[in-house]
DNA sequence: GCCAACGTTGGC
DNA sequence: GCCAACGTTGGC
């Protein structure tokens, strides 16, 4: 299973907004931008997502979950535009801030920090134990 | 609201 | 195929 974090501009679209679709989630359309495209076609059913907030909030803020695979994005006729469909899992216990990122040096590496305008990424193990770890608050 | 970073487009 | 112009993202 492969781990991810994806942007979302909460006034537009929002953690709340995802969990109110409950488990048929929501398609993650509107992305043009291959490198985030590739992405997403290589998700499996079940990957585990970050859902970040950016511009308002700038934190992660809950565990979502792939649960449907690369399709073509119904938001356009241009074939070259897939996207995955995503539910909400759970809330963190407490959301970590981009600040709170940049501030831990073992999260140096993270794609949030050094590729940031990448709104659909990767997440190492790694880094994803430390993010839930700073989460749990410990 | 500004602007830096960076991806994409299009002229040559 | 290069690169300047342009558009968008996203932190501040």
């Amino acid at each position: 299973m492969a781990l991810w974090l994806m942007k979302s501009e909460p006034d537009v679209f929002s953690w709340d907004d995802l969990v109110a679709k409950g488990s048929k989630g929501e398609e993650w359309d509107g992305v043009r931008n291959y490198q985030a495209r590739n992405n997403m076609k290589a998700m499996a059913i079940g990957d585990r997502v970050f859902f970040y907030h950016s511009n308002i909030g700038k934190e992660i803020v809950g565990v979502a979950e792939v649960c449907a695979l690369a399709h073509p994005d119904s938001t356009t006729d241009d074939p070259r535009w897939e996207c995955v469909d995503i539910r909400a899992v759970e809330p963190l216990p407490r959301p970590v801030t981009l600040a709170e990122v940049k501030d831990t040096p073992e999260l140096a590496d993270m794609a949030l920090v050094k590729s940031m305008r990448l709104s659909v990424q990767p997440v190492t193990e790694e880094e994803w134990k430390i993010v839930c770890r700073m989460a749990r608050g410990d």
